[in-house]
DNA sequence: TATATTCTATCTATCACTAGGTAGGTAGAA
DNA sequence: TTCTACCTACCTAGTGATAGATAGAATATA
């Protein structure tokens, strides 16, 4: 496992993430991927044999940098206002500023022509992020698990939503005028 | 203009959405959408020189169906509450029953690789569906032009967040949980 | 009315190009 | 010497798009 060998293979990652967030599934190719990195696209083939391997793991590299970023929820040390406000600015950054779509989002809409391994990748994505939505929502109110995953589903589909409202508008204020009425509520 | 001219047409356009629905932009071919007709790919060019010509094409009938579709939104004979309902109830439909994405957020998550044809049709669809949902809430509450389109926004975000939801977890219920606070204050 | 012309909707065949993927080779490091 | 990370060269199967032909319907003209 020499540093170089990490290298390629993250740069590969970063680049194909960059391409998906872009255009989706069938929006690059293995020659893109090699072109922006430097190397023939058989070298590419070497470190993701598949179009799948690569893609499942964008997504399995992006859940595993989630699940280090997001605190405990559970942690006292951490107030539950502010994760949530912390959660929702993380997802501003990518749709406002970098007027990109979450990787999350775009290999969702694409799910119904995805490799079986990226929709395995995509689901585990979706159950930590509602997992840690739903527990931080119990802390906020005092309320159950079934009512906490609730609240956390009704905030994904938000930001979600809002993201597509921005793509679709080209108004970035979009993004905030969708999650106003979720922030005089809870933030 | 015979019959038989407008049926293949149509016909392709039908084909297509169905397409367009399921995996977005790139991934379908005048082949595929040939062979579903029934013709020959150089017969679908024929009647959309391009991809471009087609995609533009689908998504213009779109936006000319809803606006037939979409009542007027000041005509006293409406209940606004029950415009709302039936706005959400054509969504929901789409989204949970046919277990397809609305071709409009599919189209909008592939909007940077779109050609610029298609994106001047889906911004004109936004138009289109943010400015009669405006004027639905302006009706419902007294509030002005602007907020209406604050609330139009939310809404429609809320739609959007929730088929990606459904599309990625796979849980329908999640459709109605993402909308019920909207439910709850509103209808 | 009969003939000539044009148009429509399709075909076959092909273009240049790109897709994902593979076989086999090679320089250098372990 | 074996392994890693790359290469060149290639394959098959498509891609969007075009050229040129044709059967039949519609239209114009003699």
């Amino acid at each position: 496992m020499t540093v170089e060998r990490n290298d390629t293979k993250n740069k590969i990652l970063d680049i194909a993430e960059g391409f998906i967030v872009k255009g989706g599934y069938n929006a690059f190719s293995f020659r893109d991927i090699a072109d922006a990195v430097g190397i023939k696209s058989a070298s590419v083939h070497y470190h993701y044999p598949t179009k799948g391997d690569l893609v499942s793991a964008v997504m399995g590299r992006y859940t595993r940098d989630f699940s280090e970023l997001l605190p405990n929820p559970n942690d006292d040390k951490f107030d539950p206002k502010m994760l949530l406000d912390g959660f929702i600015k993380g997802f501003k950054d990518k749709v406002v500023d970098q007027r990109d779509m979450s990787l999350c989002t775009m290999l969702t809409s694409n799910k119904a022509i995805l490799p079986e391994s990226v929709g395995a990748e995509l689901a585990a994505f979706y159950q930590l992020i509602l997992d840690w939505l739903s527990q931080v929502f119990v802390r906020l109110d005092p309320i159950n698990k079934d009512s906490g995953l609730i609240l956390a589903s009704q905030l994904l589909a938000c930001l979600h939503g809002a993201s597509i409202l921005v793509q679709g508008t080209n108004q970035s204020e979009f993004f905030d005028h969708a999650l106003s009425e979720w922030r005089s509520r809870y933030l």
